[in-house]
This record gives C-alpha cells, structure tokens and sequence, in this order.
DNA sequence: CTCATCCATGAGAGCGCTCTCACGCACACC
DNA sequence: GGTGTGCGTGAGAGCGCTCTCATGGATGAG
C-alpha cells in the first residue's frame, strides 16, 4: 500500500498537517521536525498524491499544448514535433507538466474546452491556428490563460501570442533576390488562411514594392503544392529567374520542378524557402532559407504562459526576429 | 462559481449518487431521471473536475511518454516528434490524455519514477532507449504499465515492446544491393549501445553471409556522423561500391561525402538507407530506403499499454514488419 | 505576577468525486 | 398476507491533500 500524509506522520510522530508544511517548505516549522519528517519520508519513500493536491489547491502543475492540425500533414513537416519537444525541454525543471491535445474537429473542440474546463490544466498552449479558430476566444471567454503560437487572424484583445517576424522575414527573401540581381521574382505563397501565409506574401510584396506584372501562386505548404505552384508559374512567367517559397517544403517541391523543367539552380533561377528545418540542408542544391526560431518561439510561449498563469498581466506580443540563411539554392 | 455535483443533484432534483451513476452510464437509472439530470448538466454548463475523480478512482486516465534524449540531436531527428504525434492520434477519441515527459539524465530519471509513483498516470510509454537504461526495470518493479519503444537491450520478462523488425529490414537492403550486382558492400552501422544499430548491423551481415573483407564504419545516426563513416569507408576501401546506411540521416551525409568524391550514386555506389523520413525524398537522388512504420509502431505501443492497464495480461513483444521502397540511390 | 504576543503544532473542515450499503417500493410467488 | 427478489435511489464514508483556526507553551513587557 502506498504510503500516504498519514502514514508520514505517523512515522514522525508529528501530524498530517506539520508534514504538510515540511512538503511545502513553510518556514513555521522547527528544524527538528523537520528532519524527522524528512527521514520518514525517504524511509517511506513517500510521494504525494498529485490528484489530492490540485484537488485541493485548485492547481494542477500542468499545461495543456493544443495540436490542431489534420493528421497527415502534420507528420511530414517538423514544426510541430519541434514545438512540442522544444516547450518540454523549456518545462524540465519547473515542476509543470506538460499534457497534449489534439482538437482537429468541431467536436474535439467542445471537447477540449470541457477537458479544460474541468480544471485539469492551468493553461493552454495553442499551436498553430487557422483563421476561423474558435479556440481563442472560448479559452478567453472562459479566463484560461492562454497563449497562441502565430498571430491570430483577428486580433483578440487580451490574448498574447508569440510569433516570428513572418512580414521582415520575406522581406529579407525577396531583398537577397533582387540584390542578386534577380528581377522577375515570382512567389510561392503560403495558404491566405493562415497569418504566416498572409504574412510571409506581404513582405514578399512590399519588398517588390509594386514592380509589376506580381507573379504569385498559391500553395498550402506541403511538397506538392509546391510543385503544382511552381509548374503554374513557370508556365505563366516562362522568364522569371528567381523563387521565394513560404515554406522550405514547397521550395523543395519547387526545385523539383525546376530540375525537370531544365532551369539550373541558382544559374537560371534562384530559391529561397522559410522556415530552415533539416530538409534545407539536403536538397539539390542546399536551399537558402530564412531560419525561423522554433525553438525560442516555444520557449517564448511557454514562459510567457507560465507567468500570466502566476498572476501576471497579460503579455503584449512577441515578434521573434528571423534572420537568412545563405545556402547554394541563391 | 464553478458547478459541481451537489450543484447539479440540486438543479435536477436528485441525489450526488444520481447524478453520478447518470454521468457513468449506469444502467441502473430511471429514464425520466436521466434526461432530468442530463438537463441540469446542460443548463448549468457541468464539467466533471477530473482531478476529485481520479483521487476518487485512484485511476488517472492519462499516460505519460517519456522521451530520453540530449536535446540536440532529437530536433533533426524527426522520428520522436511523429511518435509523439502519432501517438496523440491514437489517443483521440479514447478519453485518455498524453502527459510528455523529459528525462535525460539521472536526477531526471529519479524525479520520473516519483512522478509516476505519484499516481499521476496510469502507464507509461517509453521512448527510443538506450542500453543502460535503468527505467524500465524501475517501473517494472514498481508495478506500473509500461511499454517501450524498441527492443531492449537486456531482455526483462514481463516487459513489452514494440519494435520494427531491424534484422529484416537491413537484410532487405543488403539483399537489394546484391541483386542490383553489388558485390563489394559496405555498411554505415549505427551506435552499438543502441539495439537498433545492433540489430541492422546484424541483419546486415547475416544477409551478406560471412563474404569478406566486411566492410563496416560506425556512426551514432547523425548526418554529419554519416559522412565521417562515409569518408573513411572510401579510404579504407576504394572500390566499394555498394553502401547500406542504418538511418536516412547517415545516408543522407554519405550521398553528400559521395559525390564530393566522384562517385555517381547509383551507377558507381548504390546506397540504401534506413527510416524512410520525409527527407529521403528530397536527396539527390531521392533514396532507395527501407520503411520503418513509426505510426504504426506508436499505434501498437499505445494500444498494448491501454489494455495492460485495462488489466490485461502483459503482451508479448511486437516486431512489425518493414519493407524497401525503391528510389533511385539503389 | 499578570497579561499580551508569538510561534510551533494539532484538529478538523473541506476540495469534488465514487462507491458501498441500506432502504423502500413494486412485483411475483407460495 | 408473508416472504423473496429486483431495482431505482439516497445517505454517507472515504480518496489524500491543504488550510484555517484553535491551542498551549515560551517569551517579553508592564
């Protein structure tokens, strides 16, 4: 039988509630007791109950990181495992665990807010939003703290969020193209409903600042969305020279095509993806990318959550800088 | 104020006991009296606080996934974030709830077995272990579900895993080079504190059936440990001309140290790796790899521990079956 | 010497739920 | 009419912890 409060204290030979304070650290408690505590415990091997304590606290010591994504894409593209391992990594040490959900549908999602209305976490984490996301505004409404990863398509007073400089970002794409002498850039951009996407084809643009004719087509990050896109362009602007892609992903797919299409890379036409995951390193050529900070964007959030979760105020946004990564591709 | 069950007995009219017993479908329950109480739940918006059921139940209803690895290495590695993932969709739907778990190093390891002798989850799912690994006899003896991710090195009765079959696959690609008319084969083994690397090592050999000189370098998965192995095995024999790496990111690195040195991959080297990652699709030239079924693998995983808990007896180890996809690096 | 103060400790009331047990009612049987 | 069976329901005792409040002894002030 698992030992419990009582069985501590009887051990020590002092009551449940002095061995309570010992856990808890109180500084009303004589340092003869509380060694005595602390040798039953360690004899006993006692570890509190987890379930009987943020039953009683109201406090769980856990957070929940919400996954939103369709199943298939998700396992291809890295981000997401990055974010996950990325806030546990930033949790060890705290004391707070870390619980994953994955809400795809309308139903998972009253689900979920039931699962977090019931108190069996402190906070949430939201990865990766789509546009319509309901999520945001139930959690606000309901006063979980909560923090997104992205900028949310509608600005929700009172929500903070954490995310990279998408608009600076393709800037500095589009600007390493042009200054490379590249003047008929085309742009691969990311799906219209989701903020990095928009994001990422707006600096494109004002990096351009209004050269005409724009050449863009759509993709929805994945690999071949990016071939079809780059098919597409190649087929309407037969003389543009250089690519940015909104994700390392649909650049792939895009070199691809270029391959096959018989324009050498960078010679004929130059690439820049975003995003910089491992991929980036081991396309033909290696692909100059802009690198996103996955990894201090979780560590952002989950910071940012652990304190408004303590009380405090709630954290304007954070935009983390990006920076480019010169590789073979332009 | 948040409802709890009085508030709901309340509401409907009933007793605790009732609105209880309607809550987990006991069939013992007027039918009046069960839309009366289901009524009161929805007008007055109920959540089950999991926390007083678990304490109640001595039951948690969630599982923890225990990652052990450095925090590097992991990150380009894309194998643990889509079992995680994976494993998260097995879990939709089921009511169970996945707690992600970091220990690294050994005051880490002492910290997980409190947490889990904690009672705060019912099971736990070990991944990607190493040879020394201490937890899985600790959680063992502490009479906690576990299932683990991989064969462990030192068999422990009464423990289940779940691997992919290692000795198979790397046989099939030994096999595959040998009927391309590959004759001088070499091998990038894994680390050998891994059973993984063992095993691949092992089916390696056992394919090529003792022909000599063996031609073996080690790497520990890394890519850049791939072109190290790759670069000493051209050194150490030159007119190779056939290379089974044990993990795509090793082989990866050695079609990079290949072509740097000359040889055309397949017409000179033929490579096969191991994994199937997305990457494998986008070298140069796309590679000829052997599949690992990492969903698969996290479904059975999940699902052996879910009926263990169930109270089941404990299973018998899993091997699932891998198989070659062909691309053109062999 | 008395009274107020302070501090270590204990008693006990919850936190919100589950589950056993007893109760009362309806029905059927002898 | 009594006994037995079955079933829906309620009362109440926990589950293991925290926290408030009371207690009692030591201390210092008046």
């Amino acid at each position: 039988m698992k030992p419990t409060l009582d069985t501590v204290a009887a051990e020590a030979g002092v009551s449940r509630a002095t061995v309570s304070r010992v856990i808890n650290g109180s500084p009303r408690v004589s340092a003869e007791v509380k060694t005595a505590v602390e040798a039953a415990i360690a004899t006993l091997g006692y570890v509190p109950n987890r379930a009987a304590r943020s039953l009683a606290m109201r406090r769980t010591d856990s957070i929940a990181l919400v996954m939103r994504e369709p199943d298939a894409t998700v396992l291809n593209d890295p981000y997401l495992g990055n974010i996950i391992i990325a806030t546990s990594q930033t949790l060890v040490g705290t004391g707070v665990q870390l619980v994953l959900v994955n809400a795809q549908n309308t139903a998972e999602h009253a689900q979920l807010a039931d699962y977090v209305r019931s108190g069996h976490v402190d906070g949430v984490l939201l990865a990766s939003m789509h546009n319509d996301d309901p999520l945001p505004r139930i959690l606000l409404d309901a006063g979980i703290p909560t923090v997104v990863g992205g900028r949310p398509a509608s600005p929700l007073p009172g929500l903070s969020y954490v995310d990279c400089d998408n608009v600076g970002g393709a800037q500095l794409a589009a600007e390493h193209l042009l200054s490379a002498g590249r003047r008929r850039i085309a742009t691969i951009a990311g799906p219209q409903d989701m903020t990095a996407g928009i994001d990422r084809l707006a600096g494109f643009r004002q990096a351009l600042a209004g050269r005409k004719p724009e050449r863009v087509a759509y993709g929805d990050f994945s690999r071949e969305s990016g071939q079809r896109a780059m098919a597409e362009l190649l087929d309407r602007y037969p003389d543009l020279d250089g690519v940015f892609a909104a994700n390392d992903m649909m650049a792939a797919g895009a070199l691809r095509v270029l391959r096959d299409a018989g324009r050498a890379v960078p010679h004929d036409v130059s690439v820049v993806g975003f995003d910089d995951i491992e991929l980036a390193r081991h396309t033909e050529p290696p692909l100059t990318t802009v690198h996103q900070p996955i990894v201090h964007q979780a560590r952002t959030m989950t910071e940012l959550l652990l304190t408004q979760i303590g009380g405090d105020p709630v954290a304007d946004p954070v935009i983390l800088p990006t920076e480019l990564v010169e590789r073979e591709s332009a």
